[in-house]
DNA sequence: GGCCGACCTGTGAG
DNA sequence: ACTCACAGGTCGG
């Protein structure tokens, strides 16, 4: 373990893959076996993912029943009492359990006399007491039943009933606020691939390494602290961040003079409406990004992030009379949210989420298809004309 | 309130 | 080789 640890030392920024990232798509799926896939977590196994969460590694797989785990050593615990009594292996594995995907009520919360919250906003003070199966339950909001939800969204609305076929098992995550508001900053005008590899550059420069096994370092995400040295700016624009280096450095900045994760985290406890009015006061976070914030890590699951994917989803399928208009002012925006809610109800962000990925698959397969509609894809002269057009 | 253009950077199409 | 548009937007005029 040691030998192993020097080793990737050494060579940390080139190499390492996995990272707290949890970003970005704040969904997972994890209860159809062909769709098992856990975004920016790395692939492991057979049907096995690992990524980090909690300041913890997480090892997962799943059966009919259960999601099983194996959480990882994690150096900030190695000297309570809770891991000293857990069986430590070669790989570091130091517990591993397993969790029912849908279970009916919360087992008890046992407690952990540990400083977890060495860096004051990597926890929440609840996460501190939380047991390793409640946090995997809170992670993926097990309590929510997702067959439930999904018969009645498909109830209300064709189309959702279609892209759900294809997209079973997709979960709203329960993200880290401070990791999930900067990474969505570094989201904005970006594509994903740049956008994970921006993730996991915050990772390697300021973030925390927390274990390193099987050939990989594992970095949790900054704290919003690190974040907030007047050095970060230039460091963040020479690797590469552009524009967003300034915003992430201001919006720390700003965020510890609110009262920093402690202000971030109390935004959960206000209304929806309130929580997104807030978030829009730090630079870099307009109502796309502060919408995203709210559903993935704040539990406003009513949020509606309105990205170019789902203005094309509103204006194909649901608010036809929107089509040709160029920009999404703030009244379309909100028009096409209050859509989503009324259609969607309390969970419309979930709902909604289902629809993202139906798009997001169809466009990256194949880009040309939906400026098309649906009707029209298997036209060849068609496309042809349009790819001309276009 | 609505409408533009600028903004960093990497990538792929033409 | 070399533009050019675009990617899960935001901001200021």
């Amino acid at each position: 373990m040691k030998r192993s640890r020097r080793r990737h030392e050494l060579d940390a920024g080139r190499r390492t893959r996995n990272f707290a990232n949890a970003f970005v798509l704040a969904f997972v799926y994890l209860q159809s076996e062909d769709n098992t896939k856990l975004l920016l977590w790395k692939k492991t196994g057979n049907c096995e993912w690992t990524g980090v969460f909690a300041n913890r590694v997480w090892t997962l797989s799943q059966n009919n029943e259960y999601i099983l785990y194996r959480v990882t050593n994690c150096p900030a615990l190695e000297t309570t009492e809770k891991l000293k009594s857990t069986k430590k292996s070669s790989s570091g594995v130091h517990s591993a359990g397993r969790v029912k995907g849908m279970p009916k009520k919360t087992p008890t919360c046992e407690v952990a006399d540990v400083e977890i919250n060495r860096n004051g906003d990597v926890f929440t003070k609840h996460d501190e007491c939380l047991s390793e199966d409640d946090l995997l339950r809170k992670y993926f909001r097990l309590d929510v039943s997702l067959e439930e939800h999904y018969a009645q969204w498909s109830k209300k609305d064709p189309h959702f009933k279609k892209a759900a076929k294809k997209f079973t098992g997709v979960r709203i995550l329960s993200q880290n606020p401070v990791e999930t508001l900067f990474s969505f900053i570094c989201s904005s005008n970006n594509n994903i691939a740049r956008i994970s590899s921006m993730v996991e550059k915050l990772c390697i420069l300021y973030g925390n390494k927390i274990a390193d096994f099987d050939g990989t370092v594992y970095y949790d995400f900054p704290p919003l602290t690190a974040l907030t040295d007047p050095s970060v700016e230039k460091s963040l624009r020479d690797a590469g961040f552009g524009y967003r280096a300034k915003f992430i450095y201001q919006s720390a900045c700003k965020i510890m003079q609110l009262g920093g994760s402690d202000w971030l985290q109390h935004l959960q406890s206000l209304s929806y409406e309130e929580a997104k009015m807030e978030l829009k006061k730090l630079p870099g976070i307009g109502a796309k990004v502060a919408d995203c914030i709210c559903l993935m890590s704040l539990g406003h699951l009513e949020a509606i992030p309105v990205d170019t994917h789902i203005y094309q989803v509103a204006v194909q399928r649901y608010l036809p009379h929107l089509r040709g208009r160029k920009v999404v002012t703030d009244k379309i925006y909100n028009e096409i949210g209050s859509h989503f809610r009324s259609l969607y109800g309390s969970l419309a962000g979930w709902a909604h989420t289902i629809l993202f990925c139906a798009d997001l698959k169809m466009f990256q397969d194949d880009p040309v298809k939906r400026k098309l509609g649906i009707k029209d894809i298997e036209t060849s002269r068609k496309r042809r004309k349009l790819k001309q057009e276009l």
